[in-house]
DNA sequence: AACTATTCATAACA
DNA sequence: TTGTTATGAATAGTT
């Protein structure tokens, strides 16, 4: 209803899907009141975001007896006591919540591609490519990870290389004591060792098989201190 | 909304009541179907007419909740009007489960590579591994659908050749045009294996977008027959 | 979050 | 009730 019309499918991208989730819930809540007040009806509304938050609207208590009917479906002459519908209303969030739960642990479980027997060939071809987008998605963050650790060692390699270098010049009479110079510095220079090692060690083990401009930086930190 | 604006207060006039609640219930009903589609929420919203009639809707595993309270909604004693708002969440368990929900949720979104901003890089290792592993999987078990939807035809291929074959029999003054199309068959028929194969090579390689359940690849083949 | 250009929903009317 | 239309509302894309 706007500057374009948006087809009326799941919106892939997460910040997108919020902004119009926000606007058009406020908007549908707007709709379920005025249509309770102006038509005399009672209007019950609840709605679960993607990311599990709960919003409801009632002009009256239906929600409540929504709740209290879809579990003890029996107990129809203890409508109006207060204590016992409560904790039907709890007890029927908690299996709706549970139902969820499973539905999302089933959908991770085929993520993971375990429990794909009864899947169509289209339900197959729409996780390959939810899946074929997710690695790439976490491929390319990972990689902008390395970049800044690297970066920042970088950074930190430059300042130790030019303490370094005052050291020496203050102590031109030790000449083949370097290392002990070195060892003067120790403890930031004994920590940096230890994570760029450790991030190194990551890189190699590391799975599989793309980019490596990082060798190329990592040679150049090793400089530094060679 | 319309050729003037109207105050949202009871509609006295009955007549004027029922017409306003038709169009604005099926207008909030679409509203609310069209932020399920397009913000991947569970809606559920039920309304109660000033005449006692019940309508109702729900997207996803909320129907359950509804269809039981409207199996039982015809004991309900309806509405009066008292507006009244509720955003609430509350108790241990409801809470807990939420959580695990939201977790799940959260991680089923960082699978598809969405909201990867504060992971570490061993948590996207990790991912990449499951990732990794998922695709494989799903690839297998979507080549194994298809291997056995292609088996299925050669089958059905065979009976219809087979046919064929009789009905050339009974019939000897078939004309020559017919002989050549029957030899166009054969050759179809014998190089079934390296058809499959170039089938699968396509599908692996183009790979994901449209989701058909594979029955135009039916008629393809199935077209030679005829 | 605020701002429009548009599309959409609907109040009055037929 | 259904259909049409002028107009008010909601909102998609943008800033």
């Amino acid at each position: 209803m706007a500057r374009e019309r948006r087809e009326i499918r799941r919106i892939e991208s997460a910040a997108a899907r919020q902004v119009t989730f926000s606007k058009r819930r406020r908007g549908l809540f707007k709709k379920a009141e005025e249509l309770g007040v102006l038509c005399d009806a009672d209007v019950a509304l609840v709605v679960f975001s993607s990311t599990g938050k709960l919003s409801q609207f009632a002009s009256s208590s239906m929600d409540e007896v929504i709740d209290k009917y879809s579990t003890h479906s029996k107990n129809l002459g203890k409508s109006q006591e207060k204590p016992a519908l409560d904790l039907n209303v709890e007890h029927s969030k908690y299996n709706s919540l549970n139902e969820q739960l499973a539905e999302a642990s089933l959908h991770l479980r085929h993520m993971r591609g375990e429990e794909l027997g009864g899947m169509s060939v289209g339900e197959l071809q729409q996780m390959e490519k939810d899946l074929e987008t997710g690695l790439q998605r976490v491929l390319s963050t990972k990689d902008q990870q390395f970049m800044q650790q690297i970066s920042d060692l970088q950074q930190k390699g430059t300042q130790l290389a030019e303490e370094n270098m005052r050291l020496r010049n203050q102590m031109p009479q030790v000449p083949t004591a370097g290392m002990m110079a070195v060892a003067g510095t120790e403890n930031v220079v004994t920590e940096d060792v230890l994570s760029s090692e450790s991030v190194m060690t990551a890189v190699h083990s590391g799975s599989s098989q793309d980019n490596d401009d990082g060798s190329d930086i990592s040679l150049k930190l090793a400089l530094p201190w060679k």
